[in-house]
RNA sequence: GGGCGGUUAGCUCAGUUGGUUAGAGCGCCACGUUGACAUCGUGGAGGUCACAAGUUCGAGUCUUGUACCGCCCA
């Protein structure tokens, strides 16, 4: 290239974005340039002068891979990440994974299955071994997977549940909870999962419908058969467990037979009937069969009348006595057989015996284990339990004061009604692959919690005999994931005083309990403080027929599969774009080419846009925007810089403020901000609708001359491609990074991902609002030019009647000649058939076609938007004539209306001169 | 059974404290390859804002009820 003056060979420029090698270099690029790397030292809280913007990652399963889900969920995060980079903050997006104990542990189960081997083959030493071996060859691949989405995390601080670190956090903050006597022992009925052989909370333990049956069993009197009492259970093999059956205190029906004994139907044995006001009297026969160790409710009963409490279901879901002194309650036939075999056969039983009266239709709701779906046996026994109630105080309280807000605003309703009616956590697994809760007890049987592995007992000296075997729910740990990734227990630690609280938690509503309020709640406990102060609870991705898409339905979408064939930014763009506030996202994994084209079109025209201009505008240098004197600015110049100060107070006001301004959310600013969509729908429309559409092609011609005008012409363009390439990176970061660098002037080692965010220029700068007559006059060109089915190609004119900015039109005939195919002419038209417009602003056009105009059809026409007119201008006169509304309305409301009024009235005039010119 | 939310264009959704002729993307129809872009351009059609009543000068927006759909909890 001889001539600098020259453009840059096209050849240098692909036509399209070559997304499969630009996104691993820029990722590289980016990397090894540092800028995701966050320093403690330059935030405000260590004597910086960067607010800090933190964002954790809801830790993926450590064995996972990659689904849309957490690309959508990533790929918020990143954008907020991004956008509080480049306004400014030190970003924190802080990575890792959670060491997910049931279904680590089930994965690994079935590994060895395929040798034919169980846990129990192997001894949980081995286990845990073979796990931890498992998880260090293929765990954290996900975090791979998330940087060719673009994530822009800090890889540095990568956390996991089960490190030495975080494990000691876990432990620290189970002992502190043990000393505030926060932590109790409780013996009492939970959920056991009979297929991962573990208890599970509440939270793990799901309510499905289920179509079930309601038996009715009639417990004859003892030593009167001819009397009894029946009762409905869904559950018959429980009849073995029952211990009383219970009735309302008020129940006239059964008065007589309280305190008698029953037989149980099965057993033989008798058992008493009790009143208890528990009882639903209006419920099945009003007469409740009570089994304690296998109902929580019945739990309760069972405790007031001090009854027995058998257990006659296995770990394993088998029928059998655990208690020697229970044996005498299981038959024969019932012993040993799986819980649904043990239905059918003590239905058949009962059916034989004659005790079985009738058995309806059901449906009710049966809990079922998260993780492997197997219907959950309440099961007493003995269990690490959280209390509750002391913790979720301070966390009710943050929501319902403003400090923590949670957006969309339903969950707020919804978090506050789980935390008033919170029970105990039990935090207990009966698993391998876990933090061994740290428990041990002494020869003399004294069971206490140490924070280290104790020689001897703390209590008494004497020898340490075991340890819990029990490890705790994986959400314990997860529970402490804003600070426990952050160095505490040391409270000293940079990252802990830099970067905690954090700022914007990202996630989806199903884990609201399980983490979200759990966070809360532990950074209350521990720090006194609210972990963030903003929740963003995304929707979900969907199918068409808007199922959540599986595994099991084979409705996915590989997030890796969309990036291979349409690019990172097609994903990223087609997914924030469709993110309405906590809206599902409809994907159709049938045909990824439709449902990803909003991303992949974008891409490419922005690609194109990019080309275009930077072809254009060539390599020399351009002046800084800043170093144009106004004066030299062109009408379109002010207007798209007037376009650009918009665009960038609208993504503004899209993405919201950052953070509240002093300690806890003003009212009016609780549901502020987020708006992902609205905020990619202004940048896109600034970018494609105003930039390309309009500007683009208003500044091609002055391109084409050199001199002092190009210049300027060049300096806004660059400019304002620039400000639009930094509104769009946090949604696509690929592609807007590969532009910037090729922008006139770029230099090495500077990144768009590191570029300030854009500002309004300074209020009162000209905003070229005079322009939009040369593009009403287009659009109303285009408009006729359609309508009358002029030849794309033929030329034709518009004569202007005087008025405000024909001059203005005139002035810019080059651009209305190029858009519109039209000459713009000062002057009145010639006789003969003309088509006629008038603009918004007033301006009258007349454009002879002769030979094209039907006069009765734009007459017709013109009637037909003078009539639609006229209606809108008598509904307004009426309402400027009701003395109520001009009495009650606001008078700046009345003044608008009057304005209009008066617009409406003069276009009305004029449309009806037209047509009167037109002949009746 | 308790709590919460939704119903606006063919589809997915916006619509700020009640105040222009209710918007966007996708889809649809017509035309187009004019020297950046057919993964594109230009023009267009399409809505009794679920239904009913009420408050108000004025309701997509507020209130109540009805219907349907969904979420959370038991």
């Amino acid at each position: 290239m001889s001539d600098t003056t020259e453009n840059k060979p096209a050849t240098d420029f692909p036509t399209h974005f070559d997304f499969s090698a630009a996104e691993p270099a820029l990722g590289k690029a980016w990397q090894e340039a540092g800028i995701f790397t966050a320093d403690p030292k330059r935030t405000k809280r260590l004597g910086g002068d960067r607010d800090p913007f933190t964002v954790l990652i809801p830790p993926p399963n450590v064995t996972a891979v990659l689904h849309v889900g957490h690309g959508l969920n990533n790929t918020v995060q990143d954008v907020l990440v991004r956008w509080r980079r480049m306004a400014g903050d030190e970003a924190l997006w802080l990575p890792g994974t959670d060491h997910a104990g049931i279904a680590t542990q089930n994965v690994v189960e079935k590994l060895i299955a395929k040798e034919g081997r169980t846990r129990f083959d192997l001894g949980r030493e081995a286990f845990v071994k073979r796990t931890e071996e498992f998880v260090a060859e293929t765990g954290g691949q996900i975090l791979h997977q998330l940087r060719a989405i673009g994530a822009s995390a800090d890889w540095s601080r990568t956390a996991y549940t089960f490190s030495p670190e975080l494990s000691r956090a876990v432990r620290e903050a189970f002992v502190r909870l043990y000393e505030k006597d926060l932590v109790y022992r409780g013996h009492r009925v939970i959920h056991w999962c009979v297929r991962c052989l573990t208890s599970l909370s509440d939270e793990e333990a799901e309510f499905h419908d289920s179509e079930s049956k309601l038996y009715h069993v009639r417990y004859a009197l003892a030593g009167d058969p001819s009397q009894g009492i029946t009762i409905a259970t869904s559950r018959p093999e429980t009849i073995l467990a029952d211990v009383a059956v219970a009735v309302h205190p008020d129940d006239e029906r059964y008065a007589a037979l309280v305190g008698k004994a029953l037989v149980l139907p099965l057993v033989g044995i008798e058992i008493p009937v009790i009143a208890d006001a528990y009882v639903e009297k209006d419920f099945g026969t009003g007469a409740l069969k009570i089994t304690p160790a296998h109902d929580p409710n019945d739990f309760e009963v069972g405790k007031r009348h001090g009854l027995e409490m058998p257990v006659v279901i296995t770990p394993t879901g088998m029928v059998g006595a655990i208690r020697e002194n229970d044996k005498h309650r299981i038959p024969e036939e019932l012993d040993g057989l799986e819980r649904f075999a043990a239905r059918r056969q003590s239905v058949a039983m009962l059916e034989a015996s004659g005790a079985l009266v009738k058995v309806e239709s059901y449906s009710n709701s049966v809990r079922r284990c998260y993780r492997c779906d197997t219907v959950v046996e309440p099961r007493l026994s003995d269990q690490w339990f959280v209390k509750m109630a002391p913790l979720a105080a301070p966390a009710l309280a943050a929501v319902k004061d403003g400090t923590i807000r949670l957006l969309p605003e339903k969950w707020e309703k919804v978090y506050i009604n789980w935390l008033d009616g919170i029970r105990d956590w039990n935090i207990s697994r009966q698993l391998w692959w876990g933090h061994r809760i740290p428990v041990f007890t002494c020869e003399k049987g004294h069971a206490l919690a140490y924070r280290i592995d104790p020689t001897a007992c703390s209590d008494c000296g004497a020898r340490i005999i075991s340890q819990d075997p029990d490890v705790f729910d994986t959400w314990f740990s997860s529970g402490l994931w804003p600070f426990s990734t952050m160095g505490w227990p040391d409270e000293e630690s940079d990252d802990l005083k830099a970067f905690f609280p954090s700022d914007v938690l990202v996630t989806a509503p199903e884990i609201l309990f399980f983490w979200v309020a759990r966070m809360i709640m532990t950074s209350y406990a521990f720090l006194g403080q609210a972990p963030f102060h903003s929740v963003y609870l995304h929707g979900t991705v969907r199918d068409m027929q808007h199922r959540k898409m599986s595994k099991s339905l084979g409705n996915g979408i590989d997030p890796l599969d969309v990036v291979n064939r349409f690019g990172a930014d097609a994903l990223r763009w087609t997914l924030i774009q469709g993110m309405g506030l906590g809206v599902d996202v409809m994907l159709d994994p049938n045909d990824l080419d439709k449902s990803f084209a909003p991303g992949r079109n974008f891409a490419t025209k922005l690609w194109n846009i990019g080309r275009f201009i930077l072809l254009q505008v060539g390599d020399d240098s351009v002046t800084p925007l800043d170093q144009v004197a106004p004066a030299q600015l062109t009408l379109a110049d002010q207007w798209i810089l007037g376009r650009l100060d918009a665009a960038v107070a609208e993504c503004d006001a899209a993405l919201g403020p950052a953070r509240p301004r002093a300690g806890t959310w003003p009212v009016a600013e609780r549901q502020m901000g987020l708006r992902l969509d609205a905020y990619a729908e202004a940048a896109r429309r600034f970018v494609w609708n105003e930039l390309a559409d309009w500007y683009v092609e208003a500044v091609k011609t002055r391109l084409l001359q050199p001199g002092a005008d190009r210049e300027v012409a060049r300096a806004v363009l660059v400019h304002v491609f620039d400000r639009g390439l930094r509104l769009l990176h946090p949604i696509m970061p690929f592609v807007t990074e590969s532009l910037w660098q090729r922008l006139p002037g770029a230099q090495a080692g500077h990144f768009v991902a590191t570029a300030a965010w854009p500002a309004a220029r300074v209020a009162g700068a000209e905003t070229g609002a005079a322009f939009e007559v040369v593009r009403e006059a287009i659009d109303a060109i285009r408009g006729l030019r359609s309508e009358y089915a002029v030849q794309p190609g033929a030329p034709i004119r518009a004569f202007v009647a005087a008025g405000a900015g024909r001059e203005t039109l005139v002035a810019n005939g080059a651009l209305v000649q190029r858009l519109a195919r039209c000459e713009i002419i000062a002057g009145a038209p010639p006789e003969g058939a003309a088509a006629h417009a008038v603009l918004p602003s007033g301006l009258e056009l007349s454009l002879p076609l002769a030979g094209m105009v039907d006069v009765t059809k734009e007459r017709a026409r013109l009637q037909g938007e003078l009539d639609g007119l006229t209606k809108q201008l008598d509904a307004l006169r009426g309402r400027l004539a009701n003395e109520k509304f001009t009495a009650k309305a606001p008078p700046a409301v009345i003044d608008g209306e009057r304005a209009k009024e008066r617009e409406w009235a003069a276009r009305a005039d004029q449309l009806r001169a037209k047509v009167a010119e037109l002949g009746a």
